[in-house]
DNA sequence: CATACTTGCTCAATCGATGTAGCATAGATT
DNA sequence: AATCTATGCTACATCGATTGAGCAAGTATG
């Protein structure tokens, strides 16, 4: 419909626009952006103008609006990884939540790379972003340290930092919760009350600290001590995990606490070559619909994203210091015996 | 380490920087911007404003630079959901290529709100997007129309639409494929050569039209015909499918088509609530890695995320009209029999 | 009839960065 | 000595939208 008559090349301006309508572009300016009654200009001329810009395809500059506004209403994420649901979820509802408070939200992807996180920030300042949420960032402090040069208030997510509030799930009753969950299941189903293998992670990553502090702790509450070779650590990734299990001894019968949805795809990959299957118990940090459907997983520790962004949007609103510290509990969802 | 030393409160600019080096913003500018050899200023003096820059974490005012250069280098991009690791590796993929090209990538998540589409594309070229990749939209030629008003560059990616250019999967034939994986996989572990279910999808939805076109033409390759109550198309939703499933009645051995992923996630649910599990083979269209290690699975049938996005930006490059539609193969994924 | 108030606009400065045109000085060339 | 060239800058208009100040014409009030 919206036709661009003559000059189809480049887009029309309040001036062209005041130019078609007969009146002064500031006149265009105030009915496009709504405070034409306060500017005591007619309906009639409104309407008029406003007829025209639908017709000629008229869309603001947001550039000259913001320059002269000095308010940019951009909020910025920066997120590690599309690949797996919680930073899926992360991204989804931070967009919702703050397009529900009238802010325009950007977000990027930087790969776990600290000078692609620099860079993107950098970026985002560049586009006046009011804040920047900082999520699971390699060099937290660094980015921080940058924001608070430039004058941006930011927020650390998934990973604290220490020169900027940061919110994070509460990995270590997460991680103590599913480790009782996956001992109680071990016990039941094999018969035997016996130390659980840890796999995933980088042993100097903070949430991995955190949830092996969390296993620790639901073993000694048993007082049962973790051999050191049951903690695996080659990172995160699937293909590593795999690789690492391949070299272990396991018992007849045993039980598997698995740090991430990622590593999870490694062990359940080692896992399909098994012959019998059914004896592994597993349990998972951080949830996946299908994962949630192999019958080995008795449960999954599902970061509450929704309260942990809606801290995060308090934070930003109350423009708390570094030292803010805020951990949101995991939920956890013990998954029934199929069948 | 970078500290903007009194006036904290607000961003410092060339005007700022230029008065504190005792140079004019003009030199200042071109410094910061690269062009300072060609305007012949000094390295001693770019030096210093470098410096100074720096210690006041200076960074550039991109909407004040984009107004005047009237280049944003900004590509948007529209995507209905970060819930599957289709659009996940979509966006993924799709800001590192932009990125690689000097593009600014920015991506909007619609949850398939035809109206949200809609204002997210607008918001878009009020940022003076120069192009925009709409991903999987429910009312693609609408905002086609809107962008050709406005005389920004559409390209539409997984859903064709009438007024641009069209980069889809090519789900016919990765349909048929992967229905001639399924029939075989199900003649070789059940010895019957019978017609599958199909599961998913919407009657109307062109993927779920061109899917089940293949799917119909690799059982007529084999003379066999589908019977109308096979065919199960209550939407995408895992819960829907689910349901849906609950309904009917299936013979002690039988293969299953699955539309999505999303799709398969109901199908499984409903699946781990059967006694005997291997009564059942499955394909699905669409990949993740979690659904590829289900035993029932025997295939997938993958889009080609990189192939497709690099037919995106050639398209764009090479300004194609609305009549294009490109079709990219989809790689088939066959899945071996654990254990 | 003069003054005040209301209505319906327009003018012009401004936001920050860019880039063309041009100015001043130093040194080289005729 | 006069001209030319190179070097190293500065001045100013510009991009498009916004907004405080103000103007002109009409209506109401004393």
């Amino acid at each position: 419909m919206a036709e661009n008559s003559e000059n189809s090349s480049r887009r029309p301006t309040i001036y062209d626009l005041a130019q078609i309508a007969g009146t002064s572009p500031s006149a265009v300016s105030a009915i496009l952006n709504g405070t034409w009654k306060k500017r005591r200009i007619s309906a009639k001329t409104a309407k008029r103008v406003t007829q025209i810009a639908t017709e000629q395809g008229y869309a603001v500059n947001l550039q000259a609006s913001m320059l002269r506004r000095e308010r940019s209403h951009i909020i910025g994420m920066i997120v590690p990884k599309y690949d797996n649901r919680y930073f899926g979820a992360i991204a989804e509802q931070f967009e919702a939540m703050a397009r529900a408070r009238g802010l325009f939200p950007i977000i990027t992807c930087t790969q776990r790379d600290p000078d692609l996180e620099l860079e993107a920030a950098r970026e985002m300042i560049s586009y006046q972003a009011e804040a920047l949420v900082v999520t699971g960032a390699t060099d937290p402090d660094r980015i921080a340290d940058f924001c608070a040069a430039a004058g941006v208030n930011a927020v650390n997510l998934d990973l604290p930092g220490n020169k900027a509030p940061s919110i994070v799930s509460d990995n270590f009753s997460g991680a103590r919760d599913l480790t009782r969950l996956i001992l109680t299941r071990v016990a039941q189903d094999f018969g035997a009350t016996v130390p659980l293998w840890f796999i995933g992670g980088r042993p100097h990553d903070h949430n991995s600290m955190e949830r092996l502090r969390g296993f620790r702790a639901a073993h000694d509450e048993i007082d049962l001590s973790v051999p050191k070779d049951r903690i695996i650590m080659p990172g995160y990734s699937a293909d590593k995990a795999a690789a690492a299990l391949v070299g272990h001894e396991f018992p007849r019968q045993f039980g598997i606490f698995v740090n991430s949805t990622i590593t999870m795809e490694g062990v359940v990959r080692w896992l399909s070559n098994m012959i019998d299957m059914d004896r592994v118990r597993l349990g998972c940090f951080d949830w996946d619909p299908f994962a949630a459907l192999l019958p080995q997983n008795v449960g999954m520790a599902r970061q509450d994203v929704a309260t942990m962004l809606r801290r995060v949007f308090e934070t930003i609103d109350e423009k708390s210091g570094p030292s803010l510290r805020i951990e949101v509990p995991c939920i956890m969802q013990p998954l029934p015996q199929p069948g």
